[in-house]
DNA sequence: TCCCCATATCGATACCTGTCGATATAACAT
DNA sequence: ATGTTATATCGACAGGTATCGATATGGGGA
């Protein structure tokens, strides 16, 4: 536990705090890549907003193909943002929300102001 | 206001509560973008830490070049995460912090067990 | 005015990425 | 076993991006 309130799971401390090192900004990048693109970002919203959690059901409303949607859905999954379950020939996604916390506390600024 | 603890600078709903419309999704995601490189998140470490902030303290630091260095801070400054202040010949950069607290609270998803 | 220095821009290059159609894989049903 | 359906992987293509060396720009000083 650093002199920041900074929960165990992180990998470092928050960005505005101090200077990242090469291998901290390497890991963070990959997961904020991860969300860096709009048509992933409207893919993890559905899966996180308890809409349809179904792979089949989440290529229609992005209006991209299945390929592409198994493709996005690879990446989040690499990130850690999303967990997969197979449900029969289903695969089901859910939100994993620990990485969306960690990804909040690395970027919340409101440390430089406590 | 919406029903989540949302400020008014927020273009849009938290990322975990509902769906994302298009426009929204490119929006964050060009914000989201300009911190997905780890070039570009060091440089922003530093920046915020409140160490170098003049362009010509932080080529050295990164190491790389300087092209490369003036081409990451205007990715920055387009997304809105830093402003550039020029000081005689050199050029200063500072953190615009509104910007992070709005990329925290959009990923931010305690407001689902709120 | 002329030069110097900090920064920005240009042009090029190698690599990465989002998307698709086609195809493979894997799980069920008959 | 055979077929059907959902998902993943493959190969390809177009566009984007990180980086550099070279050069332009713009402010200050002599």
């Amino acid at each position: 536990m650093s002199i920041y309130n900074v929960r165990m799971e992180n990998c470092c401390e928050p960005l505005c705090c101090e200077p990242l090192s090469h291998d901290d900004a390497t890991t963070m990048s990959v997961k904020l890549k991860a969300l860096s693109d709009p048509t992933r970002l409207r893919l993890f919203s559905l899966i996180s907003a308890g809409g349809p959690q179904c792979a089949c059901d989440l290529t229609e409303p992005l209006g991209v193909g299945q390929p592409t949607v198994s493709h996005h859905l690879k990446i989040l999954q690499d990130a850690g943002l999303v967990e997969r379950e197979q449900r029969g020939k289903w695969a089901f996604f859910s939100p994993s929300s620990g990485a969306l916390r960690e990804l909040s506390d690395f970027l919340d600024p409101s440390v430089l102001s406590a």
